[in-house]
DNA sequence: TGAAATGTTGGGGCG
DNA sequence: ACGCCCCAACATTTC
């Protein structure tokens, strides 16, 4: 009778889990654990939506785990401890997880393994979290992609059903151990943390939330082609923060995705591939943590302009939809991706600030944070990244706004200080001339920021940065 | 998964 | 009728 541990981390649900589908295909005593991970728990702010959200889905993997006759060991440490002394006490001999590739869980999950086999016992790891992984995807070199639509046609070409299929569950459920009497999840306010907002925002939670989301974006994803562009649409999945802590699997998605004919469909898929590379990317390369993927702008030279950082974060630069962007990410602890790619480009080309301070900025705030994605994006923005946009192809905050934005209800939504104001002035307050001012009652200067730079000055201030760093041939 | 600068074209006003 | 200018509108190139 062979008894085995399932380690949950970033995979909140109990359907389509490879880790726990192998672990239950192969031993007869199955226990289940989570670990609120005292390493990553210390230096967070006592309040943060992130636990709250995983304790809710914690709470629900414990119940559907009841309901087959199982449930969730709940700890609250460091796993490298944790993991071994439940290994010792429940007589495990393999401890069961699904692949994590951010450089700290790698070194984590190599310690964890380092102490088990001190123990006679080990971790086996699976592919979970993404379709392909690791040196799946590689070009006819046998070398890491660097560009991404030569990675899409890759990728696509080596789709095989074989990738989307579920890892089912249910079959052998009989063999989950119930968790020993005396275990009882924590509450927040064991965790040491303080209840959030996260019950106003009305974001589904869980494995159920996340279902329902996902119910609701298959009757829209024909659309999802041309909505997805406008903040103020209903156009995205918003399947996101679902994605990051594994509450629905890739594979579900990359099926529907894959199996719907149409352009949305397909643009979708086309996201949700951007997600394998920028993974791939991180796992290939995990010096972009730090530094610039092409080594040659590491040699960049930002400005350092607190004010102007503080302006950026708090949403007060001038710029309506910079303004009402990064509040939705301070209220929502979300962004939507267009305006993502706009606040970035705004911060590191238009105030000249390293891509490093937004990049940490949206790590603290964004519910669906993920380090590859994040950090994938932002180097993008920055033009240091892998297949980055070009660094002389700078976003105009205006015309962003004008594009996709073009009645400014996004950002009315955020910005109610400017509901009186003209239509036509709100992509641009402060080209409101006084008597525009007067009449509107609202004063810019005092009643909205000024811009606190201007685009045309900013935009050649970073043409001559990125000049004086070319390498002369 | 831009935007600005520069070049070209063609219609219309006008002498 | 014709040439000239202005300037949108569109195209190309440059950053």
């Amino acid at each position: 009778m062979t008894t085995a541990l399932v380690w949950f981390r970033r995979d909140l649900r109990v359907q389509d889990h490879a880790a726990l589908h192998h672990a239950l295909n192969a031993h007869r005593r199955v226990h289940c654990v989570f670990i609120f991970d005292s390493n990553i728990l210390g230096p967070l702010p006592r309040r943060d939506r992130r636990v709250e959200f995983i304790l809710r889905a914690v709470e629900e993997v414990d119940a559907a785990l009841r309901a087959m006759g199982g449930g969730l060991i709940v700890c609250h440490g460091d796993p490298c401890e944790e993991i071994p002394r439940l290994v010792h006490e429940l007589g495990v001999e393999a401890v069961y997880a699904n692949r994590d590739y951010a450089p700290a869980a790698i070194a984590r999950d190599a310690e964890v393994n380092r102490r088990l086999a001190s123990a006679d016992s080990r971790l086996l790891d699976f592919k979970d979290q993404v379709i392909f992984e690791r040196n799946e995807i590689l070009t006819q070199g046998g070398t890491p992609f660097s560009v991404f639509t030569p990675y899409k046609n890759a990728w696509l070409k080596r789709l095989t059903s074989a990738e989307l299929n579920p890892y089912p569950v249910e079959p052998h459920a009989a063999n989950l151990a119930p968790p020993p009497a005396s275990a009882c999840l924590p509450t927040l306010a064991q965790l040491g943390f303080e209840t959030t907002d996260l019950a106003s925002l009305r974001l589904p939670t869980g494995m159920s939330g996340a279902q329902a989301l996902f119910r609701d974006f298959v009757e829209r994803i024909d659309d999802y082609a041309t909505a997805r562009d406008f903040p103020a649409v209903k156009g995205c999945s918003y399947l996101s923060p679902h994605l990051r802590f594994g509450t629905i699997s890739i594979r579900q998605l990359a099926a529907q995705a894959q199996g719907t004919p149409g352009r949305g469909a397909a643009t979708w898929l086309s996201e949700l591939i951007w997600r394998d590379f920028y993974h791939a990317v991180l796992w290939h390369h995990p010096r972009v943590v730090t530094h610039c993927f092409k080594p040659e702008f590491d040699a960049l030279c930002w400005d350092d302009v607190p004010d102007l950082f503080d302006a950026w974060r708090e949403g007060r630069t001038g710029y309506p939809l910079i303004d009402a962007a990064m509040r939705q990410l301070s209220q929502a602890g979300w962004m939507h991706n267009r305006l993502r790619m706009v606040t970035a480009s705004f911060l590191t080309k238009d105030l000249g600030i390293d891509w490093r301070l937004g990049e940490a900025w949206f790590a603290e705030k964004l519910l669906d944070f993920d380090l590859s994605a994040n950090n994938g994006g932002w180097q993008w923005a920055a033009s240091t990244g892998c297949d980055a946009q070009p660094w002389f192809r700078i976003f105009n905050p205006v015309t962003q706004s004008e594009k996709f934005d073009p009645a400014g209800r996004f950002i009315l939504r955020y910005l109610p200080e400017l509901k009186q104001i003209p239509q036509k002035f709100i992509h641009a307050p402060w080209t409101m001339g006084p008597a525009d001012q007067a009449a509107c009652g609202v004063r810019i200067g005092r009643d909205y920021p000024l811009p606190v730079v201007d685009h045309a000055q900013a935009r050649s201030r970073t043409l001559e940065r990125f000049k004086a760093i070319r390498v002369e041939r």
